[in-house]
RNA sequence: GGCCCCAUCGUCUAGUGGUUAGGACACCAGGUUUUCAUCCUGGAAACAGGGGUUCGAUUCCCCUUGGGGCUGCCA
């Protein structure tokens, strides 16, 4: 038996855009399987559309790439650097005769679609470049006309073996011959990938399902440049509320912008892999060691899967609760104080995103102006209020979570834990005062209660 | 239009030729609680339809329907 290939996969944006959330996934699923397999992860940028591509693109994926811990091993490789590379190899493929200028006009090629549209045909080039003389061609090159590079397509049937899929057929004549290049130092999308994927030793390839249709195209280049032919898989899409593949029109589809509302990037790669895949048992939470060990290719659904932002929402809430509160802190960038410890321990159980940290702890920094009508609690009247905070304040140095169980017994919990509660936090809605009052410590507490008093006195 | 793919609660999904079709999120109700949140308990909620195959189909096959992807001198 021969050692098994070395594992070597690879995710290729296009720096064209922010780092999408369906290239995340499928960058996670690629690092997994490199992890799985003792393999390589390779980051290759495929810039080959000068463009649309820019360099704050390809900033941002890699700067988010590195937020969600999906390190490479290899790369970045850019496509516009590998120019010699493709020239070589589509001299090769003109070599062999599998390569013909096309000297047809956009406006040509639009009416030919146009037409065979409507004719309830598939639009596809008829190949009429294809059977001009070499002689004319040759002077057609020379008369200096534009024209780019079309591959012969072989009538044929391709059929090829996907993880995901299983046993995927197209017949190629559906296909019509395809542009590949636009001059031999600049190739398109589907050369340059057949390329890379051979130079890079690429040993699966794992891409999204908008690529499916794509794959025979590729597998095409490969035989005619008598390539390797890398194993397939095809994971479902990402879809919007409305089924459509994720787009911007609907949702936040960047992953900066879910890096700047707060969550954190470990409850987003567990959000993504729950996304068209599901582990044996009923788990829900992975540590990425865990998702390591139980992903498996043959339990990733075939169907798309919609974008659900509660779940995200909920992933993160639980993925809060257990951080522990120096690394909270770094993350919120406040100072690890003892104050801002005892503050992010007790308000990380009520965040569902970092971004929520600051509106929530905001109080036990400033005091919130709040009517004084708050103060009253359910029945109480503004007088038994008064007597109440009254009776708390009298606690002075004494003031602490014993004495007030102890005034709340005597007097009702409502009637003390209330006012309290409004008058140290000036919010109907917080955490419990004791807990508070820990934090703010007596002095401050006692400031608040006197501001709580004045309120109902006047 | 053509080619390809897919089909279990609203969503993500588990599952089996015979199950009370399971879980999670969201939702609703009740409980705990000084408020909110949490937490606990409970509830509503699905096998797209029609044919087969079979003693029996949610499960296997076919058709229909629905949804999606692709159909670029983008990737």
């Amino acid at each position: 038996m021969t050692p098994a290939k070395e594992v070597r996969v690879r995710i290729a944006p296009s720096p064209t855009g922010f780092l999408h959330i369906g290239t995340a996934r499928t960058a996670l699923f690629n690092w997994i399987f490199a992890k799985q397999n003792n393999g390589k992860f390779i980051l290759r940028i495929e810039d080959t559309d000068l463009e649309r591509s820019e360099p704050r693109f390809e900033k941002d994926i890699i700067d988010n790439l590195k937020w969600l811990g999906l390190d490479w091993d290899e790369g970045p490789f850019r496509q516009t650097e590998r120019l010699d590379i493709y020239e070589k190899h589509i001299q090769d493929l003109s070599d062999k005769r599998m390569l013909y200028p096309c000297f047809c006009t956009k406006e040509d090629l639009e009416n030919e679609r146009q037409a065979q549209l409507t004719q309830g045909l598939a639009p596809r080039y008829g190949g009429r470049c294809g059977r001009l003389e070499a002689t004319i061609q040759k002077k057609y090159i020379e008369e200096g006309r534009p024209h780019v590079w079309r591959f012969k397509v072989p009538d044929k049937t391709v059929s090829f073996k996907d993880m995901v899929r299983g046993d995927v057929k197209f017949e190629t004549k559906l296909i019509g011959d395809i542009i590949v290049a636009k001059d031999f130092r600049t190739p398109l999308y589907n050369l340059a990938v057949v390329i890379d994927d051979q130079e890079m030793n690429i040993s699966h390839v794992i891409r999204g399902e908008d690529h499916l249709a794509n794959t025979p195209k590729q597998i095409l280049i490969q035989e005619a440049l008598g390539f390797d032919r890398p194993t397939y898989a095809h994971l479902p899409l990402i879809l919007d509320p409305d089924r459509k593949k994720m787009s911007k029109r609907h949702s936040a589809t960047s992953i900066q912008e879910y890096n700047q509302q707060g969550y954190l990037s470990d409850a987003f790669l567990n959000f993504l892999i729950m996304l068209g895949w599901h582990p044996k048992d009923d788990q829900e939470l992975f540590t990425k060691q865990e998702m390591i060990e139980k992903f498996e290719f043959d339990r990733i659904q075939k169907g798309g899967a919609i974008f659900n932002v509660d779940k995200l929402n909920w992933i993160n809430t639980q993925y809060l609760r257990h951080m522990d509160d120096n690394n909270l802190a770094d993350l919120l960038d406040i100072e690890p104080n003892t104050q801002n410890l005892a503050i992010i321990s007790l308000l990380k159980d009520r965040m569902t995103k970092l971004t929520d940290f600051n509106e929530l702890a905001s109080f036990f920094y400033k005091l919130p102006d709040y009517p004084a009508s708050l103060l009253v609690w359910k029945n109480n009247t503004k007088e038994d209020t008064l007597r109440n905070l009254q009776l708390i304040y009298d606690l002075g140095e004494d003031l602490n979570e014993i004495q007030i169980e102890s005034l709340a017994k005597q007097w009702g919990k409502g009637e003390i834990f209330w006012p309290l509660r409004v008058a140290l936090s000036g919010q109907q809605a917080s955490p419990g005062p004791t807990d508070i009052l820990d934090i703010l410590g007596v002095e401050e507490a006692q400031k608040r209660i006197t501001i709580a008093i004045h309120k109902l006195s006047v």
